[in-house]
DNA sequence: AAACATGGTTTCCAATGGATACTGAGGAGA
DNA sequence: TCTCCTCAGTATCCATTGGAAACCATGTTT
């Protein structure tokens, strides 16, 4: 065993950690963190479809992990900055490699999804 | 735009493929074929507090996104056995960096969140 | 005075997730 | 023979989660 930790065992902390980062939404925001700060209202704008309240909740999630900081400047309205740490841009890469992933892979899927679809039907 | 998709967009069929992997589940399957097929219950004992539902329902979308092969052997009684595809391969070296990615910087995540939590309580 | 900006929280309902029990065919052990 | 065990799943129920929408305070613009 290479590490001290092993994601495969029940209440191992890791599990806690993958269910973080086994996320949709934690990902995509890692993932548009990339270019530098940006603020709250202009990630829900860029990242559609994701609620203000999920966005809410998992910036504070990632803030918590020390993936990301979060930045309060006394402007009128008052502006929030969301930046990543080194921690969160080492784990940015590696996120990027998923979802560019299914960017380059679609439609390798979309034609199994369709084969498969087509092969149940015909059962 | 160096793609067709835009995982950015909602409505964009990357987003489907994106809320699939984006799965701890997903992801420890996959992390988990890749040394060869393995059966049905023996994945189930593997993966620590997964739910017979859980991957039943999970396999089930990894084969129909064509990322996992299920071939049924009438031993007695039956074997089922799940592989890999090349596609799922590509995936799995990929979901391979996250989880590993986890077990790697579980010491940073665990200190951070213990510093945010402290720097919450005394707040 | 009404509308819009900021960055959120609250509320509510539908969908998802996990725990548990059950299936059913066949083999092994008592 | 009777009971238990294995295989690979379903079926069912309940708690948690997720998303849509409304609301909040503060301050500027129209």
């Amino acid at each position: 065993m290479r590490y001290a930790y092993n994601v495969y065992e029940d209440r191992c902390p890791t599990r806690l950690v993958l269910d973080r980062l086994a996320d949709k939404w934690a990902l995509l925001i890692l993932d548009r963190l990339e270019d530098g700060p940006v603020r709250f209202n202009h990630l829900r704008r860029d990242i559609k479809a994701i609620s203000q309240k999920v966005l809410s909740q998992t910036l504070k999630k990632l803030e918590r992990d020390g993936l990301v900081t979060r930045t309060v400047y006394p402007t009128v309205p008052v502006t929030v900055e969301y930046a990543l740490t080194p921690l969160g841009r080492a784990l940015a890469e590696t996120a990027a490699a998923l979802t560019h992933w299914a960017e380059h892979n679609m439609d390798a899927i979309l034609a199994a999804q369709a084969a498969y679809d087509a092969a149940v039907m015909e059962r």
